[in-house]
DNA sequence: CAGTATCCGATGCGATACTG
DNA sequence: CAGTATCGCATCGGATACTG
């Protein structure tokens, strides 16, 4: 790690999060990933090596806490105090971004496994019927593939092979617009009547599925590009 | 500038935000600096390449403006709506530093031309006499070297040689002594009892030092710190 | 599954020299 | 003063293979 040889607190702050990946790696944490392999879901393009000395730093510095739980041999990590005191920073900064830049997604950054992946995180559990579900995304377009996404009163789990079970509800969507609608960008309702998403099972699970589905943590930042003039407005 | 391939805005914020160099360059915008060299000396560590790099990066990202005056062929650095929006995270970041690490200031972050520059930037200009005042600094200890301020009715500046002024007032302090005091983890006041910082010159300038002399931003954030049991307590 | 060890290539960055 | 251009090294980090 380089230093920036200077005394002052946002100098300090940057030597340790200001380091390629920390600001994500941390995102993670915040956001409920504990095991080694949770984290590597949510950062897809991670190295192994990079992740374990990043955590290992991590934990020097006093933001992390590893913990080999007695039952499994699974050891997990887990922000301290001073690690979850970064929560603040870590949302205001994504705020900003989806504030001022985000509509334009890059074509690059578009990741319909991270997508699903991000999305098992946030359902809304107690909206789910009380037995298992199976959901199958096809997306069209660019990236164009299937994912399942399984449904357990207990937990949800994501597959990028077809699983054993039964598909109860089909979701079909081009790949940007299932992005934007995620990042608030477009309506779900506006999606299905432009038919980007349609939706194919029984009508209750059908229409109870935006119910289940809480979209990003961002979707809900108005971003200034709404006042901008696109063309003579 | 490399990637990371995910659409979540804290990934695309951190690709801006940061990098290495850039939440330090955007202190220094958000603290007054806008020219080159004013730059430079609020980052005594970063070569000028580099920041010239970062410099133009920030523009084609749109957080920074480049103007160049009619009258001055100086261009000026500003920060855009976007940039400026920044404030909260850097600030954020520096006091989540202050909180929970600052107290120890690791010796090779000391800098006292540093600290004379960022003292420079926020001295209490309504508190200054009404004529030129020029203050010595005496720093002993680590990095030993005298340095001063030149305290003008418009504006002040720091000199590392000898001004061809009279002086009108000698601070004889310890370096660690001045960065603490500077950063709120130790008072003025303590630091003149214990005689780690002394004052000589006409009583009325040595008196009203104190006043002219605005801390840094972050002094006035508590840390966890003072909770944290040293020894047995 | 949760890493570590090793290798090697890309690039980030500092140093130096030069320019309007 | 405010940069740009070039060079060369150091380190960062990806890929692969290995381990308990």
């Amino acid at each position: 790690m380089t230093k920036y040889g200077q005394f002052c607190p946002v100098a300090k702050a940057s030597e340790i999060f200001a380091e390629r990946w920390t600001p994500l790696i941390l995102r993670e944490l915040l956001c409920g990933s504990h095991r080694f392999s949770e984290l590597e879901h949510g950062l897809p393009k991670i190295s192994r090596s990079l992740l374990a000395q990043r955590l290992r730093f991590l934990e020097s510095a006093g933001l992390v806490e590893r913990r080999v739980m007695p039952g499994s041999r699974s050891p997990e990590y887990h922000l301290t105090d001073a690690g979850q005191d970064l929560y603040d920073v870590v949302i205001r900064l994504g705020e900003w971004s989806h504030r001022w830049f985000n509509p334009l997604i890059d074509e690059r950054d578009l990741d319909p496994q991270l997508l699903l992946w991000d999305m098992h995180r946030r359902l809304h559990k107690d909206c789910l019927p009380d037995r298992r579900v199976v959901v199958q995304f096809d997306f069209t377009g660019d990236l164009a593939g299937s994912y399942w996404l399984i449904l357990e009163p207990e937990e949800s789990s994501v597959c990028w092979d077809p699983p054993g079970f039964d598909v109860d509800l089909i979701v079909r969507a081009d790949t940007l617009t299932m992005h934007r609608v995620w990042l608030g960008h477009q309506s779900f309702a506006d999606a299905l009547s432009k038919r980007l998403i349609e939706l194919d099972g029984a009508q209750e699970l059908a229409r109870a599925f935006p119910d289940w589905l809480a979209l990003s943590h961002f979707a809900s930042v108005r971003g200034t590009y709404q006042a901008i003039p696109t063309a003579r407005a």
